[in-house]
DNA sequence: ATAATATACCTAGATAATCTAGGTATAAGG
DNA sequence: CCTTATACCTAGATTATCTAGGTATATTAT
C-alpha cells in the first residue's frame, strides 16, 4: 500500500514490543505472555517471530539487552527501551492511528 | 502472530475492497482512487497489489465481474460483491475490530 | 526415580502479502 | 505529436511472520 515503513503497521510487532518495554524491562518469554494476557488472548506471538524482532531492535539501538539469572536459576535476557526507542514508538503509534482512522473511514463509508 | 486468516487484518486489502463494493460496483482503477480519496491519501494501493486481489476474490466467488465499455470508449472490468462476499466482509470487519481493540489495549497499557 | 511439561533462548527455511517494475492499449490534453 | 492519464495485466523481488525444528534447565506428575 506504499506507506513507507510497513513495520509500524499492523503486524507491527515492533510497536507492541516497544509499548510493553515502555513500562518496564522485560525478557522475551515474558513479552509473549504479557501480549497474550493484555490482548485477551488475541496476540499469540510466536518465538520465531519475537526473538528476531528483539535482535533487530537491539541492532537499531531501540532497545538494550542484559543477561540476568532468575531466582529459579534460568538465564533470561532483559530488554530495556532506549530514548531512540521511545521516539520510534511515538512515531509508530502515530502511524498506527493514521492507519486505523483510514480503515475506519473506509468501513463506515457511505 | 497466529490468528488464522492474516488476510483479514491490516494490510487487509480484501476487506477494504469488499467494503467499497458493498456500496456499489466499481472497476479496479476506480477502487484505487476511491481508497485514496476516502482515506485522505493514506491508502495508495498499487495496481500490482489490487489486481491480483480482485482475481482471487473472484475465484473465491466473493465478487463477480463483468466487462463494460466506458462512454469514453475504454474497457473497464466492474466488480460486484456477492452474498458470500458480504458475509466474508462481516467476518473480516469483526476480526479487524478484535485486532484494533487488542492493539489499543497494549498501547494504552498501564 | 523418571517422564512430561513449562520455562527460556535461538535459527533456518517456508509461506504469504505487498511492492517493484515492467508490459499493453486507448483517450485526453498541451 | 507527444506526454499524461486511464485501464488492465503479470513475473519476480522483498519482507513479515510462521513452521519447525534445536538446546538447556526447572517444575510437576506419575
Amino acid at each position: 500500500m506504499a506507506r513507507g515503513d510497513r513495520s509500524a503497521l499492523p503486524g507491527g510487532t515492533a510497536m507492541l514490543v516497544l509499548a510493553l518495554l515502555q513500562e518496564r524491562e522485560m525478557y522475551g518469554y515474558e513479552i509473549i505472555e504479557e501480549l497474550e494476557k493484555r490482548s485477551d488472548q488475541v496476540f499469540q506471538m510466536k518465538e520465531g517471530t519475537l526473538y528476531p524482532v528483539l535482535h533487530s531492535l537491539e541492532k537499531e539501538k531501540l532497545v538494550t539487552a542484559r543477561d540476568q539469572e532468575a531466582p529459579s536459576g534460568r538465564k533470561r535476557r532483559y530488554y530495556r527501551v532506549t530514548a531512540a526507542g521511545l521516539q520510534a514508538l511515538e512515531a509508530k503509534k502515530e502511524e498506527w492511528q493514521v492507519y486505523a482512522r483510514a480503515v475506519t473511514a473506509i468501513l463506515t463509508n457511505a
